[in-house]
DNA sequence: GTACCCCTACTCGGATAGCGAGTGTCCGAGTCGGAATGG
DNA sequence: CCATTCCGACTCGGACACTCGCTATCCGAGTAGGGGTAC
């Protein structure tokens, strides 16, 4: 089992915008150079984003992206889901119904207990996402933010940001 | 984000060995046709589990799989760390060291707090897993099981078991 | 009749092809700002 | 000097190749039991 490396790129970008000031914008391009990605496969992404309503995207010259709304309200789990789909991971194949002794129809009303036990197990995966908003993280890396960082980051912000 | 179908064969599998009678085995050709799936893929996935030590293997004419331990003390995270193996599934890239604003190596003494917040996830996620053990999974199955589905259980038994 | 040996049939185990989702890329659609132009 | 128009550059968005891991398969290694043979 793996997640899409684009959940990562997501959550960054996230992060990255979401210290902009009010009503600035990055374009796509600069948000790949940010985080040293190829422009083109990180644009696939941001666009994922975009569709499921996370960031709002603005086209021209002045164009670029921004949060769809406050840091504190978006979640981890957003991001994953807006990037990976909602899809389960565990998928179900029923095979208790198959084989020689399979199970008929009126053997299976409940729900198969393995199939239970692992949709329960990616709800507590969920939950513990669904706790952790951008803001969050943003607000506990900002403790390891040296002066010579931040300097960096505002003047390469400068020339990025709309 | 997907998880391998081998997992909820390796699961069934473990859940119909451990209503056995003691020191009866099952060959994995018969395993696999009890499921319907392809005995040759299942038997990739037995190799998995025998490694893991889940199931032992027995050669020859009397030989196959049984299960190791008692069904109380495998959870289905044993089963599917044997399948799956045990690499997480969210691998940071630790993509804020790069680019042109990113962290240098003493800025990056604690871990990236996107990658705690999606491990810590993932331990919500085993530990769901790690709480469910076959014995309790075919317990709540066997509430199911008809006379009928019973009984052709154990005619199939019959000819299948050692 | 009995003990030994070989052989067969059955088992698991690792090495080998095929396919699909994720990875990576490109070009077209759309939009805003600014320069050029005419009044 | 100002309003209008046109052009260009920059942006996002969807459609197109490529790669790696999961899926699926086959053949070889090993073992237990049974039949045959010699004593």
């Amino acid at each position: 089992m793996r997640l899409s490396e684009g959940v990562e790129w997501g959550a960054h970008v996230c992060g990255l915008l979401s210290v902009l000031p009010d009503g600035a914008t990055l374009s796509g391009a600069h948000l790949a150079d940010y985080h040293g990605v190829p422009p083109a496969y990180m644009a696939k992404h941001l666009q994922a984003l975009s569709r499921a309503g996370v960031v709002s995207a603005g086209r021209g010259p002045t164009g670029g992206y921004r949060l769809a709304r406050p840091a504190s309200e978006i979640t981890l789990w957003d991001v994953t889901q807006a990037i990976e789909g909602s899809a389960p991971a565990f998928r179900c194949q029923d095979i208790r119904t198959r084989g020689p002794v399979g199970a008929t129809p009126k053997e299976c009303k409940r729900m198969c207990g393995i199939a239970k036990a692992f949709l329960a197990a990616e709800n507590a995966w969920r939950a513990s996402l669904q706790a952790v908003t951008v803001a969050d993280v943003m607000g506990d890396a900002a403790k390891d933010f040296s002066a010579a960082k931040i300097k960096r980051f505002a003047t390469w912000l400068e020339d990025a940001a709309h």
